[in-house]
DNA sequence: ATAAACCATACCAATTTTGTATGATTTATA
DNA sequence: TATAAATCATACAAAATTGGTATGGTTTAT
């Protein structure tokens, strides 16, 4: 399926929010202002963190800010953060075991020639073009 | 998630093995040959009748046969009639009414900008690139 | 110390996707 | 005209994915 999951899309209104934002907003704050529940939001930015989009500051008066200019943040970007490589990766030469497994297989051709174009589209959009 | 599906990969299988023969194929001799099962293989031929991808005879002698040229089916028209025109429309004017539920609301908007470059994307390659 | 806040993991419910089974209809051919 | 080859239509169960929540641990300002 190549439509965009629920999870990535409340991370794009996430981010959106946060763009508009000079200090760190936690989770709570968040949650409210988007009306996601606040585990869904902890879960978000907890991947939104580990892939470096966002940084966070722990303990009281914590929170989370953007780490990366919302002009230079692709919704490729995103998407990989939120669903995983598995969801856009194209099967580099680079990439891990299971890639081999199919390398020179007319099936990772395919896949390699698909997710490339769907790849390139949409690390050509960026949260600014989002951002509406 | 913005992978290809098994089936839409299938079908791509079975539609590049079409695109090789002359005559008919039946549901057997494609299964044969792609070491799909029948049931599999019907299912999709199904779903590619309808979408008027490939014509079929029936009856005795019957069978399968393309009625497109490859490098004028795109890998979108193929998506969009193995996994439904939800995996892949971008909610123009004239959808249904789903659609117009989100309307006008920032959602919509994303959806439209990021499911719009995919579709995009996915028009511009044929049968024929992929055909390797 | 305490409370605010992030971190990590695990888990279940809901949905979607895959794959198969069953029976009906059409048609070439002996 | 009976038979077999073939597509058509629907329904359904198993498997995988996704969505959402709960629980407990760790960090840090006050």
């Amino acid at each position: 399926m190549f439509k965009l999951s629920k999870m990535a899309d409340y991370s794009i209104v996430l981010l959106s929010r946060m763009s508009k934002a000079e200090d760190l907003l936690s989770t709570s704050e968040l949650a409210e202002e988007t009306q996601l529940s606040e585990a869904t939001v902890a879960k978000i930015m907890r991947l939104l963190v580990k892939a470096e989009i966002v940084s966070s500051i722990r303990g009281a008066q914590g929170g989370y800010r953007l780490a990366v200019l919302p002009e230079n943040l692709s919704a490729g970007d995103i998407i990989t953060a939120i669903d995983g490589p598995k969801a856009l990766t194209a099967c580099t030469d680079d990439g891990a075991g299971e890639c081999i497994l199919i390398k020179n297989s007319a099936m990772a051709m395919r896949l390699q020639k698909i997710n490339g174009a769907v790849k390139n589209a949409l690390h050509n959009i960026s949260l600014k073009d989002l951002y509406v």
